[in-house]
DNA sequence: GTCTATATAAAGATAGAC
DNA sequence: GTCTATCTTTATATAGAC
């Protein structure tokens, strides 16, 4: 539709509500009602409910790219650090906003064809970038094993703090990325 | 409601479309056309969706839990090969049947609070085998770090694997199994 | 850009016959 | 145990005034 400032905030605001209650169960009153509108009045910022959604996994997707790629260029050390940059990064748009890049992880399954067309590409650059971080940590030696698996599982680990984890508990996002790097990392590296 | 063998198999079969097209997405009506039957005779089963839903992720979590105890009272060697045989039983039940134990890891948020604390307990057993086994290979040094990470990790990127695996490729779940286990190993050990 | 009012469709669930 | 028929509620979405 357009990209205005107040259809940003709209977004964000849908974001959260898809991330509590999930996409399905969310209805457009509710999402009105969050933002501070009624629900006629939401259809002149997008054209229906499928807009929404992919508004909002096109935010998280690209936020989520932007902090990656802001984070290689910053950590240009070992092949050790970039992996925690990554994971910590990962992390933090993940448990910190608890957001858009959620609705994007978890909600993708419910985009129609379209835009799943559209948002792919996003999703495959960041896919691309995670994929660079374990090819080097393969070829130093710091990591073992199948490329292609060893990301997926690393992804896996990841995604999945999000049904668990606890934001008022003992560890934060950083705890889990290093955690996570010293339990696949080869002690002997 | 009963436990005739007839709601075994509609249950079975509730929980192929939960699978495919999430519980939500699911309507009575295409409950009954899978069943063979019209959307009233439903009730006659079932009191409401809910309990549709509630006797999936059951019969899920149960079979989950009796394959895990079998596996493991036969796989009576190395930490290893318990750790490998645990995630190969687990993978296979999500990738192999690809029915109710996905359903019971993916939708579990959707059941209300009555079944949830009427299932949590056979969960919880379900996880304290798992915690058992990662115990047994932190205490043998075959991994390393926290006992409560690991364990999330290691289901993070089991479960996750329901959203990339491709059942027609070229890895079996016992393949992932095994690279996963040697993905986290220490090779020292 | 937001409102009220409402059209339209689809959902979960029930009643009573067979 | 299954059917037909239907009630009731709720959902997405639209139209036109302000």
């Amino acid at each position: 539709m357009n990209d205005s400032p107040r259809r940003k905030e709209l977004t964000r605001q849908a974001a959260q509500l898809f991330v509590q209650e999930g996409f399905d169960r969310t209805t457009v009153r509710m999402l009105a009602q969050e933002m501070g509108i009624k629900s006629g009045s939401l259809f002149h910022h997008f054209r229906d409910k499928q807009e929404i959604l992919a508004a909002v996994i096109e935010e998280g997707t690209q936020n989520a790219l932007a902090i990656a790629r802001e984070t290689l260029q910053q950590c240009d050390s070992t092949p050790e650090a970039r992996l925690h940059a990554m994971a910590r990064a990962h992390l933090e748009t993940l448990l910190t906003d608890r957001n858009a890049h959620v609705v994007a992880l978890y909600e993708w399954r419910r985009l129609d064809t379209a835009a799943r067309d559209h948002l792919s590409h996003l999703r495959d650059a960041y896919e691309a970038l995670w994929e660079q971080v374990i090819d080097e940590a393969l070829a130093a030696g710091l990591i073992h094993g199948d490329r292609f698996l060893v990301s997926r599982f690393v992804m896996g680990a990841l995604n999945w703090t999000v049904r668990w984890y606890d934001p008022s508990g003992p560890r934060s996002p950083e705890d889990l990325a290093r955690e996570l790097v010293a339990m696949i990392s080869s002690p002997t590296a």
